[in-house]
DNA sequence: CCAATATTCCAACAATCGATGGATTGTTAA
DNA sequence: TTAACAATCCATCGATTGTTGGAATATTGG
């Protein structure tokens, strides 16, 4: 039964051209840089105000290197930058659109509970 | 450096104090469905149209128990919606609020490059 | 130079993840 | 009921991840 175009529903939506697979891999390694909860909330934490690491450690009363890892990942995908002062390296958000990504997250966490079936089907779980 | 007052497109957004623990780790969830190419793929498929679990496997040739397996995934943080039809499941996209965040992501990858240095000083939208 | 401090690099390690085949459940048709 | 098909559940396996201690690097100050 392949009956793919014969269930209308969706309405016209202006298609960007379907991303490229290099474009779909970044934007996974992007996901996946924010899909830990330590490394969420030290974005979180940086979203109030830069730091460096051993601050950042020494506020979340967690190992150097650990922090250092976990900032070398969020680095690595420029969801942060890196500034070296002195002996310290700080580190704050790249932008506001990290920020802005977070919290749509965190709205859709919010609301999915009925928001998910709602254009589709009413069903109960 | 600017202050978020004056922005002439943005619905009013509360600063919404700090996230809870609770919210980290669901977004954090979110995240991490979304942290995996295949997933985000298959999430892009179903944004062009529902599909059931065969015809997903079907069209990117891999096994039944994968797609059902990364669709689980999908589901469990209310990324795409599930509907029963006969012998058949259709999946779909839960709401447009996820094509956006993978569009903002993708965004992100693509100015990535100068945006990170952007913060610290001045910032450009 | 050497010492002290701040951070990153490296090498384990346990924990988790994604893919997969086979068993199981669910649905429809005979 | 049995048969066929669709999808999920379960157990396993290999790969990857996050943490961590110790070594290496970088920077500043004697």
């Amino acid at each position: 039964m392949r009956r793919s175009g014969t269930h209308g529903g969706h309405p016209p939506r202006p298609r960007p051209s379907l991303p490229s697979r290099a474009q779909i891999d970044a934007a996974a390694e992007i996901f996946r840089a924010l899909g830990d909860p330590e490394r969420l909330r030290l974005l979180l934490r940086l979203a109030g105000s830069q730091a460096c690491v051993s601050e950042l450690a020494d506020d979340e009363a967690e190992k150097l290197t650990t922090v250092s890892a976990r900032l070398r990942v969020l680095s690595g995908v420029r969801l942060v930058s890196r500034r070296r002062e002195a002996k310290h390296v700080f580190y704050a958000l790249a932008d506001e659109h990290v920020l802005q990504l977070i919290h749509n997250a965190i709205d859709h966490a919010g609301e999915s509970r009925n928001a998910a079936a709602a254009a589709f089907n009413q069903e109960e779980d």
